[in-house]
DNA sequence: CGATTTTGACCTGCGC
DNA sequence: GCGCAGGTCAAAATCG
């Protein structure tokens, strides 16, 4: 953990120690780094009570050992007199005037001493190495007892979300498909307290293998009957509306399938199991929302993504219709996002991320892809129970970075649980310099920097990332943010995005290497804030791939449904 | 001409 | 049951 806040603040200095959040946040503030303190104290007192009497043991053997160290003295003392006594025998040799029984007597002397001390010394060492085995033993206790905190706190957090997700689940699910229910059970059951699931019934290699949403599917398909090809990627589809929208979404187009529960129950008619693992599960995907907040005066920010826009509508209580686009990268690919402006301060754009990518990515996407979809499996698998006030993994997260209270929130409120990072907030100048040159985000359409990091790596990201979700930091939690969520921010720092810090194509490379090689999800995460405030930047800056949609306009859409 | 956007219609869930 | 709001579809319009 220590690594990881180290990784994180040495390679993305979070910007949370911004003079306005201090000015805003103070107690906050004070009250995560209290927390922290306390958290750490509270470690501190466990831990130091069992150091201190291990100290305190520690102390008294040396204590002990130092007298046994100068009778280890002795000892050498001992030998120094065998020594002398060598000499006197020698003397006694050279000299010839001692005689025999006076030498045998202080020879038996001298022997008795030398077996005694060694004796002493014998029982010494092995009441160091009792100590030692002890002090071992206490450390792994320790270790022990928080790994053990650790699983109960995640199978707490899986308990609740299995429950919501039977609850979710279709009515009338027999109990064949009940057996399955570990499945979504497995597929929430990521990081550390995977490697302890006692329901999972899955092999060694899958687990293995398991480190993303996908893989997860992959395995209860695999394991079910095999038809990998339709739980592979379609997790988002089965359980949207439970596949009422019988008349249109038959259609024959191939791009709808990705959408389509129908074609999902159609193409895998092998049993109802599958379809409610899938339902179950992905009901729970679709439902994790991560949603971004950044300035930026272009329509949408620059993911690395390429989106199709499929709609658009006025939403309550904003001005700023929302449109809704479409991941067009790949067929059927199941992420959709939704790009509204912020109405309080329409300098924010805010982009709600849902599902994950069913095709490699690009590394600018990937970034934020990787961070949404653990994001998105840290909030299903955590952060709702925390929501619950049973657990609360995040404060360790805090306590794992506390510098990033104001950067991301957690709503775990109906209707959709979302992680909101805000990126409004502007980072340190000292610790985002800004490059010369603007930034440019790769994109697919150039094929050098698509497959060859994507293709191999991304299972790796996503379960490296996703094994890390407790450690997504920085996750500050809102009971109840509801609607309200996208104005936490109560005073919008005035600052315009080409202000904004930005950074270069090497930084995001690093960061993306970072991704791609650290396991860390705090640097995933950093790596997709910088992506995006590159991207924000660029959509400012320079002229891209954006479409000329314009959301600005306003283009009241209020009477959709009249 | 294909891809994308626009936009009215449709569907669903939820609250009253 | 009704109305509202969110979300999606798909034909038409637009763009490159």
């Amino acid at each position: 953990m220590a690594d990881s806040r180290n990784i994180t603040n040495n390679m993305f200095q979070f910007p949370v120690s911004l003079s306005a959040d201090k000015d805003e946040l103070p107690s906050s503030a004070a009250r995560e780094v209290d927390f922290f303190k306390e958290k750490i104290n509270r470690a501190d007192d466990h831990h130091d009570s069992k150091t201190t009497s291990v100290m305190v043991k520690k102390e008294n053997s040396l204590s002990e050992v130092a007298p046994r160290s100068s009778a280890a003295l002795n000892v050498n003392t001992g030998l120094h007199l065998l020594t002398a006594n060598t000499r006197s025998d020698q003397s006694t040799v050279d000299d010839g005037v001692s005689s025999d029984a006076d030498d045998k007597r202080s020879k038996n002397i001298e022997l008795a001493q030398l077996q005694l001390e060694l004796q002493k010394m014998n029982t010494e060492n092995q009441r160091l190495k009792d100590m030692l085995s002890q002090v071992t033993t206490n450390y792994s206790a320790l270790q022990m007892h928080f790994v053990a905190l650790m699983q109960q706190q995640q199978q707490q957090n899986h308990g609740v979300e299995s429950n919501k997700d039977q609850q979710e689940t279709v009515e009338g699910k027999s109990s064949e498909e009940k057996k399955h229910d570990v499945v979504p059970r497995q597929f929430m059951d990521l990081g550390p307290s995977a490697e302890t699931d006692e329901i999972s019934n899955s092999s060694s290699d899958e687990r293995t293998r398991s480190g993303t949403p996908q893989n997860h599917f992959e395995v209860a398909s695999t394991k079910n009957n095999g038809k990998l090809e339709m739980v592979k990627y379609d997790q988002e589809n089965s359980t949207f509306r439970d596949g009422k929208r019988i008349g249109r979404e038959e259609s024959p187009e191939s791009e709808s399938q990705g959408w389509n529960p129908n074609k999902v129950q159609k193409l895998n008619p092998a049993g109802s199991a599958n379809k409610a693992i899938e339902q179950s599960a992905e009901a729970t995907m679709r439902k994790a929302r991560v949603s971004v907040r950044a300035r930026s005066e272009a329509p949408m920010i620059t993911d690395g993504c390429q989106w199709r826009k499929y709609g658009q509508k006025m939403a309550k209580g904003n001005p700023c219709p929302r449109a809704y686009y479409r991941c067009t990268m790949a067929v059927g690919c199941p992420v959709r996002k939704q790009v509204q402006r912020c109405a309080e301060d329409r300098t924010i754009l805010i982009t709600t991320y849902e599902g994950n990518h069913n095709h490699p990515l690009p590394p600018a996407a990937m970034a934020m892809a990787s961070t949404t979809a653990a994001a998105a499996t840290m909030l299903l698998s955590g952060s709702m129970s925390s929501a619950d006030g049973i657990m609360n993994p995040n404060l360790l997260a805090r306590a794992i970075l506390p510098c990033s209270s104001s950067m991301a929130t957690i709503s775990a409120s109906a209707p959709f649980p979302t992680v909101t990072l805000d990126l409004t907030h502007s980072p340190n100048p000292l610790q985002f310099p800004r490059p010369p040159t603007p930034f440019q985000v790769p994109f697919p359409g150039q094929p050098q920097n698509f497959a060859p990091v994507t293709t191999p790596q991304l299972p790796q990201v996503f379960g490296q990332a996703l094994y890390n979700q407790s450690k997504f930091s920085g996750l500050q939690l809102s009971q109840d943010m509801g609607s309200s969520q996208l104005g936490h921010q109560t005073q919008p720092q005035v600052l315009h995005s080409g202000q904004q810090p930005s950074l270069s194509q090497d930084t995001l490379s690093a960061a993306t290497a970072a991704i791609t090689s650290d396991p860390n999800f705090t640097a995933a995460l950093a790596a997709a804030i910088s992506s995006i405030i590159g991207g924000a930047n660029n959509n400012t800056t320079t002229t891209t791939n954006n479409t000329t949609n314009n959301n600005s306009n306003a283009t009241n859409n209020t009477s959709n449904r009249n």
